[in-house]
DNA sequence: AATCATTTTAATAAAACTGTCACAGATCAC
DNA sequence: GTGATCTGTGACAGTTTTATTAAAATGATT
């Protein structure tokens, strides 16, 4: 789960500084260092998070803000304001602006990620988190849990999101790319044939109480999750 | 569900302010400009929660907070900290007195009220005073005791508030850091790691009758409190 | 200020998980 | 039946994640 981070900040030196923090923690990170590059670059990647600074040279960091809350696409993409120290009055204003968390400069690189990292928790809603069964085979994402007739099984990480995938997407093919991409993540290279790996490390684990026989191989195509035979 | 709010801040203005976007968000609102008020008001219509200015011209905020921690009846109302941002921040985060959060000024109207919000969350279940049991371990909250079969046992602050958050919330995976959001508190720079070592001692206290079973790890996840398996 | 309890960080050990491979079985077309 | 293809399986070497330990930092207490 990479998160962008779009960065609109003028001065060079401080914008690589954030590149490299930022990208060493993780983000994907596209910079902008005016107003008009920022709203060029916002539609493209569309970022999880802005991080503006206060005071750039064209129009001011608090029009973008403005203006971000203003469109449609832009409204929900939370805002954290970068300011410097004696700018305390000015700031004031920037409640108007709807910043989401104000981080000021200098800043320790631990404390931005952990602001940037907190907005995101705030912001991003729970998905679905409903148990999903199918014969007795339950599985709870809310307790990262598959149980099999009130006995929790034990299987990894990629075998319980293969099993999260196929539940939720029942009584259909998915070649071996499909599952790879779905599964794994796109672009991520790995060989089909891990698949098949995976598959019998997912069957093994579910093969207790015969729910092994939901994950169905078909021939020339890939596999399937299904209730019937 | 009406929740009371008192505010403690000197500057008039920006109690006003607060009044207004508090209040427009459906809260009551009590209001103290210093230390002694605030001490008067608190008694009264008892709030729910406390938003307390790091500054105040009597005795400092801090004073207040510590003082709120030290009575019997005052220590279970949250608190959120309003701090200006040219004060040195280690020295807040160091001198904790014991806040739930802290919000610097400048701060936006939706960022404050999500984070009261939050605070409310997090706490009202906690302020349920019974005592909690899974399988024969027992946490009693007003004795601030856990009790294994009979047997008193020991642990640190910290491993307290970890096993009393996750027995209210059990079957359930946190990951490090929203255990750290709810057990350390918003805003907290620790690293994730930390988390495990206080897991450590947390099992480590709960061995003697093999309650550790119920502290389990989820690969790739974070933790869960269980009683299954 | 010195001591003690506790928390945090950092370093290392241990455990669990991954992706690949090679080969064994199956299945299919002819 | 036979060869060609496709899938199943067990093993292993490398990675990643977690556990554990020790040391440093912090805070409270005396």
């Amino acid at each position: 789960m990479s998160r962008t981070v779009l960065v609109v900040e003028d001065e060079a030196p401080i914008r690589e500084m954030l590149k490299f923090v930022l990208e060493q923690s993780g983000f994907n990170i596209i910079e902008a260092e005016d107003f008009d590059i920022a709203q060029e670059k916002i539609c493209e990647p569309y970022p999880d998070l802005i991080l503006l600074d206060w005071m750039l040279p064209g129009g001011s960091g608090v029009q973008l803000a403005k203006s971000l809350k203003q469109h449609e696409f832009t409204r929900d993409i939370p805002v954290i304001m970068l300011t410097a120290r004696g700018e305390e009055e000015d700031k004031i204003r920037g409640l108007d602006a709807g910043a989401d968390d104000y981080v000021t400069k200098p800043f320790s690189p631990k404390e931005l990620v952990a602001r940037i990292k907190a907005v995101m928790r705030r912001v991003t809603p729970t998905s679905n988190e409903e148990p999903i069964e199918f014969n007795g085979l339950k599985l709870e994402p809310v307790s990262h849990r598959v149980i099999a007739n009130e006995e929790p099984l034990d299987m990894g990480p990629t075998e319980f999101k293969l099993l999260h995938f196929f539940m939720t997407h029942p009584e259909r093919v998915y070649s071996r790319e499909l599952l790879l991409d779905n599964v794994w993540g796109t672009n991520v290279y790995v060989e089909d044939r891990t698949v098949d790996v995976h598959i019998r490390r997912l069957r093994k684990a579910i093969s207790r109480h015969g729910h092994d026989a939901m994950i169905q191989t078909v021939r020339g195509a890939g596999y399937r999750f299904s209730t019937k035979l």
